[in-house]
DNA sequence: CCCTTCAATGTGACAATGTCACAGTCAACC
DNA sequence: GGTTGACTGTGACATTGTCACATTGAAGGG
C-alpha cells in the first residue's frame, strides 16, 4: 500500500493537476487505505472527519427503514468522491445515509480541515466537488421521481438491464429488492411473472435476460 | 421596485457583508424582479442564465409525472437561493425539476457569469451556496426515505401538522395530494377516515385539526 | 454419498395505495 | 334563483406491501 504516486493519483483524479505539487501535497497529508468488501463505512448519523476519494472499487449509498427494507440512493466508483463526506464537512452536519463497500476498496482519505483549505484555495477542486454534489442532487431527485411515479415492474426491468452483463445478472432477489426499495416477495413475484411470459430465465442467485421489450 | 438598497439586501442575505462594497456591486450587476403568484418560473429541462435570490415570497420546487401527479421536493423562501439554479450554472446542466411561485415573489437575479466570478472570489459565498446545496441533498434524501418507507396516513398527518396554522389548513385535497406525491382520491379517503375518527373536521378548501395524536 | 442446514425462492391471504369512473355538493357569478 | 365549474365522496378493481409458511438448492460434515 505504499506505492501511491502523484502520477497514479492524477490519472484517477485529473483535477489535481490544476496546480504544481498539488497531488504531492495531498498525498503527504492524506491516508491511503484499503477496505474489504461488504464493510459498512458510514452509518446514518456518523460525523465526518475525512473525505474519501475512491481510487478503486465501488460503494453503495443507501437508506434503511426501521424494518428490514432498504433503497439504494446511488453508487460511486473510481475518480469520484464520497460527496456526502464533503457535504457533511462543509455544512457541518452528520452523514445522512449509510454507505457500504460493494467490492474491495482503495481510498485516499483527506482530513476535513485540509479539505476545507483545498476547497477555498483551489477553484478547480471547488468546481469538481460542486459538480459532483449537483449531479447527485439531480440524480436523487430523478430517483425520487421514478419511485413515486413508475410501476415496480418497469423499475425492475430497467434495473435488470442496467445491472446485467451479457444478459445475465448475478444477484439474489433480496439484493434487488434492497436496491429498488421494495420487498423480496414483490421482486420474486414480478420475476416469476416475467419468467412465465418468457422474458427471463430464473435460477438461484442468477437471472438470464431473454426478451425484455414488452 | 427601484428602492432596493445594499442594507436591505444584506439584511436578508448576511453573507454579502463578507466584503465591503460587495452588496453594492451585486446590485449594480443584477436584476430586481417581481413575479406574480402561481407563475411557473422553471420547467424541467430549462437552462439557467441567472441565479435567483429570494427577497420575499415562496417558491415550490416539484417533479411532475406524465399523468397528472406531482410531488413537492421542497419549498424555498426569503434569504435562500434557488439552489438548483446554482447547480445548473456550475455543472452546466439543465434544470432538473419544475418551480412555481406560491406567493407574489420578489427576487434578485444574478447573471450566471457574474455568479461564477462571485463563487470563485468570495469564500463566504462559496460556503453559503455549498451549504444550501448540501442541505437540499440531505432533505431530498430524507423525503425519498419517507416516500419509500412510511405509510400515507402518517405522511398526511405530518403534512397537516407542518402546514397548518392555528390548527387549520386552507388547501384543497388536490393541492395536498400534489405535495405528497399521491392522488386526490387517496387524500380524500384518508381525510374522511380521519374525520370519522374525530381527528379532523373537513370543509371545502379547509381542514381543522382536532386530535391528531393516535 | 447421504444428510443436515440454511439461504434463497415460491405462494396464498390480506392490507394499503393507485386508478378509473361517476355521483354529489358547494360557492361564485350572472 | 339558476348555471357553472371546482371540489369532494365513493365503489370497483389493479398494484404493491406485509405476513406466514412451504419448498428448493447448494455447501459441507459425517
Amino acid at each position: 500500500m505504499g506505492d501511491l504516486s502523484p502520477e497514479y493519483l492524477t490519472k484517477i483524479f485529473p483535477v489535481f493537476k490544476s496546480e504544481p505539487l498539488l497531488a504531492e501535497n495531498i498525498l503527504t497529508r492524506s491516508i491511503h487505505r484499503s477496505i474489504a468488501r461488504d464493510t459498512t463505512i458510514y452509518w446514518e448519523g456518523d460525523s465526518c472527519t475525512h473525505i474519501a476519494l475512491i481510487l478503486s472499487g465501488e460503494i453503495r449509498v443507501y437508506k434503511a427503514s426501521p424494518g428490514s427494507r432498504e433503497i439504494t440512493l446511488y453508487e460511486i466508483g473510481p475518480g469520484e468522491t464520497c460527496i456526502l463526506n464533503a457535504s457533511c464537512i462543509i455544512s457541518n452536519t452528520s452523514y445522512p445515509a449509510n454507505a457500504v463497500t460493494l467490492t474491495d476498496l482503495e481510498i485516499l482519505s483527506i482530513p476535513a480541515g485540509y479539505f476545507r483549505e483545498l476547497m477555498e484555495s483551489t477553484p478547480n477542486i471547488q468546481h469538481f466537488i460542486f459538480t459532483q454534489l449537483s449531479q447527485r442532487l439531480a440524480s436523487v431527485m430523478t430517483l425520487l421521481e421514478e419511485v413515486v411515479f413508475n410501476r415496480m415492474d418497469e423499475r425492475l426491468q430497467d434495473h435488470l438491464i442496467e445491472k446485467s452483463e451479457n444478459n445475465r445478472l448475478k444477484a439474489s432477489h433480496q439484493t434487488i429488492a434492497n436496491d429498488l426499495g421494495t420487498s423480496r416477495e414483490v421482486v420474486s413475484r414480478l420475476l416469476k411473472d416475467m419468467e412465465r411470459k418468457g422474458m427471463v430465465l430464473l435460477s438461484r442467485n442468477s437471472i438470464k435476460l431473454l426478451n425484455l421489450q414488452p
